[in-house]
DNA sequence: CCTACCGATCGGTAGG
DNA sequence: CCTACCGATCGGTAGG
């Protein structure tokens, strides 16, 4: 799955033939054909490792009691979840219009599952007036999208996750970070 | 190229057919060969009208004199043109990888200069202290991020780009938007 | 996990 | 701007 992630990041999904997946790790196509049915279901699985390693590390950071808190770990957990693994959310990101129709549903069923916990975030945080703001959706697509764009342009010779994560709290919720958290180290790239 | 951007972000690149994008022109596939000499050109065409077109809008903007309110601009600016044309950024971003090599060099350059006009905005306003941050160029690529990710979730059915705008100025500024200026309409979808 | 191969799709061209 | 067609690529299968 991390090379195929790979190979699709690189090339897009359909000019990254199976050729090129088999290739890169010293095999022939047709024996991939023993791991996965399809190239589709190849793609699939791609997907499904993206979402549920970020629904997975999502769930224990839902249960924070402090909203300005929980929201700051909401916020690192994204940056340094898509930072860390560029190429899994490369192709979970764009390549989008290739996934096969009959998983499309249950993929958007957990998407906007996970970006509910950032609204719901963002309404505890403004009602208690850390944070002002009309739309709480506006809010958590703009950290959405803040934080998940990292993948776009980091380049890890320089830029390092948790310093980037760090300037996105305080962006949002405006504190200096003091002592960031530890996160475990979670890379399939 | 509008047609071709909308075919292109349904189905993708290289799964968006030339037969498909005359069809939606209804016409045949080899009439298309009249106005292009390849399918790259076509995609490259549609890459430079999205760069393009955000380049020129920039360039007014960056001569603004006041710090925050030339970031406040630039910032409104790459919401509403992303929210205005989705279909032509979804391929312009991400479909990259499609683009071929010999306009890449070009491209990147162009985007380099985009985005430091935007390193440049937030630095001045760091140093003009209305906003606390250690790396410009971080708090540049996140600007960006939350601004150009609307293209992933827009619904124009109930989603209004000036209002989106103006929670990111609110949120990078801290200051509520009151006479948010007018827009011209430039829209290619 | 391999070699050999088939069949569909699709970018591109000929010629009008 | 059209009809007719070619050739390469590539997902997938047979059979071992």
């Amino acid at each position: 799955m991390a090379t195929a992630a790979r190979v699709f990041q690189a090339r897009g999904y359909d000019a990254g033939s199976l050729d090129d997946v088999a290739a890169a790790l010293d095999m022939r196509k047709s024996s991939l054909y023993y791991y996965v049915r399809s190239k589709g279901e190849l793609l699939h699985l791609v997907f499904d490792r993206a979402i549920t390693t970020a629904i997975e590390e999502l769930r224990t950071l839902a249960t924070m009691s402090d909203p300005a808190e929980r929201l700051a770990a909401l916020i690192r957990h994204q940056a340094v979840l898509v930072a860390r693994n560029p190429s899994l959310f490369t192709v979970f990101f764009d390549q989008r219009p290739s996934l096969d129709d009959r998983y499309v549903d249950d993929m958007r069923r957990k998407e906007r599952q996970y970006v509910h916990a950032y609204v719901e975030a963002v309404e505890d945080v403004i009602s208690g007036g850390v944070l002002a703001a009309d739309d709480p959706r506006f809010v958590a697509q703009a950290i959405l999208g803040m934080t998940s764009w990292v993948y776009k342009w980091i380049d890890h010779a320089r830029d390092d996750p948790e310093r980037f994560a760090a300037t996105c709290v305080q962006l949002i919720l405006g504190t200096v970070e003091r002592d960031p958290p530890k996160h475990q180290a979670n890379s399939f790239d």
